[in-house]
DNA sequence: TTTCTATCTAACAACAGTTGTAAATTAGGG
DNA sequence: CCCTAATTTACAACTGTTGTTAGATAGAAA
């Protein structure tokens, strides 16, 4: 698969592959990083970065910039939406089709859509839970 | 308005709210600073910050996180929607609703949601134009 | 298998956006 | 007109991310 976009196949990027699909998660860069450590402690954040910027060009997976302080890195590819947890920035995917959420073209202000993201906010279980015993 | 939060009124505070207001865009704290300075060339970038994140946590104004690199703020507190612009980052507001868009509780995976965003990306008219023209 | 080279990694510095801190300034009540 | 708490400024620091370059390495070629 890297072979395929003429890239050497490196321990480094197989690595950076195989976390980011372990973990149904969406690691940070950081997060990817701090798991390779432990079986490579050589690697650097900077090619965890760069590893993971081929991946998405190559269309292998999707970067998520929802605020939450750092990017984070979706193995699915496929359209689907994310719950965002404001208190700890915990993403989790919403597989679920909204057909009806398409703009007229009198609404598109001239623009070319490519995509639709649906982003749902609010409390993940965990912090919702330790909300309630604080208060 | 500043005064019903027991907040004085100074005149960095007034400006930081009417370029706001008087851009119906969505200005980054930088964008807001560079306006206010030349008026007043002695405002710090740091008052702009302070102001904007004062101006959201009374609920005037919101703030978003769209992976443009910085921070832009609304003034438009009414829920609307986002068309971003993947290559300028151009923020533009979509005035539609879409009652459709809610999750079944099987879906929420026990999170409380309090608000959605929908984000439509692509190319604005002046990103799309200058592509064909390069092209 | 060994050689060779273009690619890749690591180290490090730098950068952008944003926030912490503390001293100097000022709004606005008394 | 004072006085003081709130505010602003200046500046340093911090986080996430990217640029650069010298050294290391995958993998094609011989």
């Amino acid at each position: 698969m890297f072979r395929d976009q003429g890239l050497k196949i490196t321990p480094q990027r197989v690595s950076v592959f195989r976390v980011l699909h372990d973990n149904a998660d969406h690691p940070t860069a950081e997060a990817v990083f701090d798991q390779i450590r432990d079986e490579m402690p050589s690697i650097s954040l900077r090619t965890v970065y760069q590893t993971l910027h081929d991946l998405a060009s190559m269309g292998e997976i999707r970067q998520l910039d929802l605020g939450t302080g750092s990017a984070r890195f979706d193995p699915n590819v496929k359209s689907h939406h994310h719950l965002v947890c404001d208190k700890c920035g915990r993403v989790t995917d919403v597989h679920a089709s909204f057909d009806g959420v398409r703009l007229p073209r009198t609404k598109l202000a001239g623009y070319r859509v490519s995509s639709t993201e649906i982003v749902f906010r609010g409390e993940c279980p965990d912090c919702a839970g330790s909300n309630a015993v604080a208060s």
